[in-house]
DNA sequence: TTGTTAGGTTGCGAAATGCAAGTGACCTGC
DNA sequence: GCAGGTCACTTGCATTTCGCAACCTAACAA
């Protein structure tokens, strides 16, 4: 159902047309789950802690491939299990979802540690890096580890490696 | 209806609570109007070129004024008007959109001129800086015309000052 | 006074969403 | 080789939201 997007075309506005592709509740959410977290099944979205049912799930990820924006590739181990993978054009997400954390993280109250977020800012070039070299090697250690998961692996949540190529 | 956002609390991830607050289709495209094309009021917003039904629109300009994002005030000329304007929170997403705008005219059919679109991501500082001095100074003039009226003032549509104060 | 404009409300059908339950292909243990 | 579990969906159904048009009221304008 609505699989071939309904593609209202709206205006050619990039910021309008990126909204038709990403403006709901839960597609960025999944980029991130799959950037960040390091997450590549159905069963890890489905997990991630947002509590997304299964048929939205199922939507999205069909919609997302749909648009270029991951791609699924089957589990070499199980026949089952499909892996999903984020395109160029979906990695290129990143700079976008890294401005919405840092603004959600500086205006409403979050689980994020503060520290973390501020070296983060202040070092936009380096996490954006590690971002795209994780993805180009196929790293799957989460970059940030999930947020509600605050009680554990607390001690060093980030500080990306300053390597900044600024 | 609705008022009182449903608040679905979710995780505690920043980029979660982001988009609790601005994701869906029309919220973030209110704020573009109000940061980059200098509208203000409830009738430049429903003739933005998106079509907006008027009802979505009193939505979302509530939501967004209860979140703290935006504010209204009462136009000194004409007891009708409201004039709709950012909050500093409102104003912080300029990156946010930023990047979404960038990445947008890169991945997807856009009418936004290529040239433009490079000078932002060359300059994105300056950008941005030039966003925040014009919300200070409450200056009204757009900063990037409309892309949809590309037939009229396609002449100079961006190119920011170079002030880049990275 | 009559008409127009700004900023909404209201009603209603269509679409999207959330939730629970079910399905079938695939693996694992015995 | 078969019972039982896992994975990735599908289906049904109730609720919510959206899109569209019409209507409404206060503030101007003539």
């Amino acid at each position: 159902m609505a699989r071939t997007s309904k593609t209202t075309p709206r205006s050619g506005c990039p910021v309008s047309v990126s909204l038709d592709l990403l403006g709901d509740r839960w597609s960025l959410l999944i980029v991130r789950d799959i950037m960040v977290r390091g997450y590549r099944t159905f069963r890890e979205f489905q997990h991630s802690g947002e509590g997304i049912a299964t048929n939205i799930l199922t939507d999205r990820l069909q919609k997302l491939e749909d648009r270029g924006i991951l791609k699924r590739e089957a589990a070499a181990k199980d026949g089952r299990s499909t892996y999903y993978r984020l395109s160029a054009k979906g990695i290129a997400l990143a700079p976008v979802l890294l401005e919405l954390l840092i603004w959600g993280a500086n205006f409403e109250k979050t689980d994020a540690p503060c520290a973390a977020i501020e070296a983060m800012e202040q070092n936009r070039a380096a996490v954006l890096a590690e971002t795209y070299r994780r993805w180009e090697q196929r790293d799957p250690t989460p970059l940030i580890p999930p947020f509600t998961a605050r009680a554990k692996t607390k001690t060093k949540p980030n500080s990306p490696k300053g390597k900044s190529r600024k």
